[in-house]
DNA sequence: TCGCTCATGTAATGGGTTACATGATTCA
DNA sequence: TGAATCATGTAACCCATTACATGAGCGA
């Protein structure tokens, strides 16, 4: 739920849409996305609801900044959602996953070419995760340094990252060795 | 997209909603779900798009079956989506992550609840990859031995969810034991 | 008798993406 | 000169979930 990564973000500090899609984007981006629109969307909602209010920030030369700032109600309702225990797993959706799975009658050559692809992706990623998320992580906390303590916590998730690229490869270099060695070559025209 | 998972199973048979739906949990719920709703209503887009053809196998005392077939166009349909290459990565979404970023707030004991709550799930998921899958795949292939060469490739995918299982549980165990020594103690009143 | 399996579907709603619409400033 | 950043929003559409509606047969 969007809803509840935006009051997360507006319980340290006051932030507009593009803002708050920037702090996604360095952190949380890992576990959580949202377009823009959905993010500009979600703000409307959550001001009618009354978890957030906002106030216009005027500007010369661009559109005034909307800034969002979080009400005694959102926080509680922040509070009450992170108090809740989640009951099941996450659902994955992989579309790699269904290609390998249906993938016989593809052949050998387009598997491998999907599946080398992939492997340079996630590698990209890990070192992302590894690198790039910690160093802006440390920027934040040059920033604000009174969310110090919730940076022990963002920095669990993003070592999920990093595990998580870490699994992917050592999957898809079995799979592409699997690949190799089982698979009929393909023999028929195109 | 569901659409090419059920174009997938129905290209080595032809299968009624109420069966798709059979086949999806025991092999891609893995990486792939859908509710039965979401299935009936895809064939029948599926269908009025041409890609498949049902026909109805009168029953008594319920109601009729109604077997889908894939066609020509489904078929060229669904090699052309095999074949095209995946250019990004797949995104995650991940309600416990979100917990987890934000939990400061909600204190260390509630916080360790959900990990130990987590784990326990996904050591049982683990297992489930690990055996009932494995088992579901024989029987599978006892009734339609012809499908011995795709079972390699679904093999693969049960491997991944085991190896994503292993993966959430070692950052569990990383994550309560980081939380147990680093977070502070809850001091307040409820 | 209670719950599970078999078997189909529709309607309402929610969550999310893509496309549309606008436009100044700054840096390479 | 062209791309990135800053900055807002709406509308249309698509994908997916939940709720509704029905009901027989079978095994514990």
């Amino acid at each position: 739920m969007l809803k509840y990564v935006l009051l997360g973000f507006l319980s340290y500090l006051p932030l507009t849409g593009y803002e708050l899609e920037g702090w996604m984007n360095i952190s949380t981006s890992n576990f959580w996305q949202a377009k823009l629109s959905q993010i500009y969307t979600t703000l409307k909602k959550l001001e009618e609801e009354g978890a957030v209010t906002s106030q216009i920030a005027p500007q010369e030369g661009r559109p005034d900044r909307r800034v969002y700032t979080i009400t005694e109600a959102g926080l509680a309702e922040l509070y009450e959602w992170q108090r809740t225990p989640i009951l099941d797993l996450p659902q994955k959706k992989d579309a790699l996953l269904v290609k390998v799975f249906f993938g016989l009658e593809a052949g050998k050559e387009a598997m491998l070419t999907q599946l080398r692809l992939q492997l340079d992706l996630h590698r990209r990623q890990q070192q992302h995760y590894a690198q790039q998320s910690f160093n802006d992580m440390q920027h934040i906390l040059e920033d604000h340094p009174e969310l110090v303590t919730n940076a022990i916590l963002w920095d669990s998730t993003r070592r999920f990252g990093v595990m998580y690229e870490e699994m992917y490869i050592g999957w898809l270099q079995e799979t592409i060795a699997m690949v190799e060695k089982t698979l009929p070559d393909d023999e028929k025209a195109k």
